[in-house]
DNA sequence: CAATTAACTTGACACCGTGTCAATTGACAG
DNA sequence: CTGTCAATTGACACGGTGTCAAGTTAATTG
């Protein structure tokens, strides 16, 4: 295994467990004992924590197929399964991340690196958002209280990383129930009622 | 005006600037300076910056009178004038102290005292969330779809800072389009539809 | 008036974590 | 044998927090 990869693995294994337990940071050292290397030799592979950062969010989609867990909602036929769909993968996915996607979002206030990845990262889940709500624009089922670029917003924060944070850690609510509850709020919220 | 409220004044003035502009931390050095003390005088009133950071939400909370403000939404007398009044109240305090709350959440990932101090006041606000729901379910106007308890938790969540934060920030929207939206949104979830 | 006390100042320093640099080692390839 | 690549070691700078000791200043009190 190159030692990138064992570096990127390390990060993902320390940022997972460290999200857990004590949730204090994960430090270069941390990481580079882990991988099994000097602390400096992490350098000779990525230029500072932040880079390291993200490249191993890139690496973990990779592992995770990201990319065809999306691919599920997209071809759902209705605009309503579409939205269940697509809450049912993204929010499944959430906790998969959480661990690396709190790393950078703590950085993301002092990195503005950071905060450019976070930043691209959440406009994308965004257009997942916007994607499913147009699918019920176009099937006339979207509630007539919002236009869609409201609605977009809406189901963006409801989305949110933050708010999934919050309902399991704060409220104690266990991942299925989240799902369940999430799906049930959107299609009161944005499905117009027959 | 004493040096310990000065201090306070100081920390306070910077936090609030800071969220404007850079965001990025506020120093001890800093407030010292604009306290006009030296950096070390700081510590003869407080242990250190979590202390400061905490001893400075109290004094904004006398300084805006907080107690007050919730006491409107307490008199109301139907549940949906009192969901209203607390949404109304709560959504136009928090932008008044984000720029203090901002930094007492970024100091509690790694303080126990500050996480402490964070989840009493966050803790606080859930109990107006969840009067306001039981006024509802007095008045037999909270929906059928949710008990007290999940209705709670979903409008706490809902009026989260995380949450103003994020459909302000990122999605750009006026603090009026927030109260506005919140109010409507409320209604449509958790008032029983007549 | 002299002594005390409280509040504050200055300068120095320890600790931590990030990031850098120079010199060195070991392995493998042409 | 020589060059090169990956990694190692040790040292160090920087920024921010927190501590400590010694000195100043002004008000208080016997």
């Amino acid at each position: 295994m190159k030692t990138r990869t064992r570096i990127l693995q390390a990060t993902l294994n320390l940022l997972e467990a460290s999200q857990g337990v004590g949730g204090k940071g994960v430090r270069m050292s941390d990481i580079a004992t882990q991988a099994g290397i000097s602390r400096q030799a992490v350098y000779l592979h990525f230029a500072n924590r932040a880079e390291l950062l993200i490249e191993t969010t890139y690496y973990l989609d990779r592992l995770k197929d990201t990319e065809a867990r999306l691919a599920a909602s997209r071809s759902a036929e209705t605009g309503v399964k579409r939205l269940n769909a697509f809450i049912e993968a993204w929010g499944s996915y959430i906790p998969e991340i959480y661990g690396t996607l709190k790393a950078l979002m703590a950085m993301k206030d002092t990195d503005p690196e950071a905060a450019e990845a976070w930043n691209k990262r959440m406009q994308d889940m965004r257009e997942g958002c916007e994607a499913a709500i147009k699918a019920l624009h176009r099937d006339k089922t979207l509630s007539p209280d919002y236009k869609p670029d409201l609605a977009t917003d809406i189901l963006w924060t409801m989305l949110s990383v933050r708010t999934w944070e919050h309902l399991t850690t704060e409220c104690g609510w266990p991942q299925t129930a989240y799902i369940k509850h999430m799906k049930a709020l959107a299609q009161k919220v944005f499905v117009a009622s027959a």
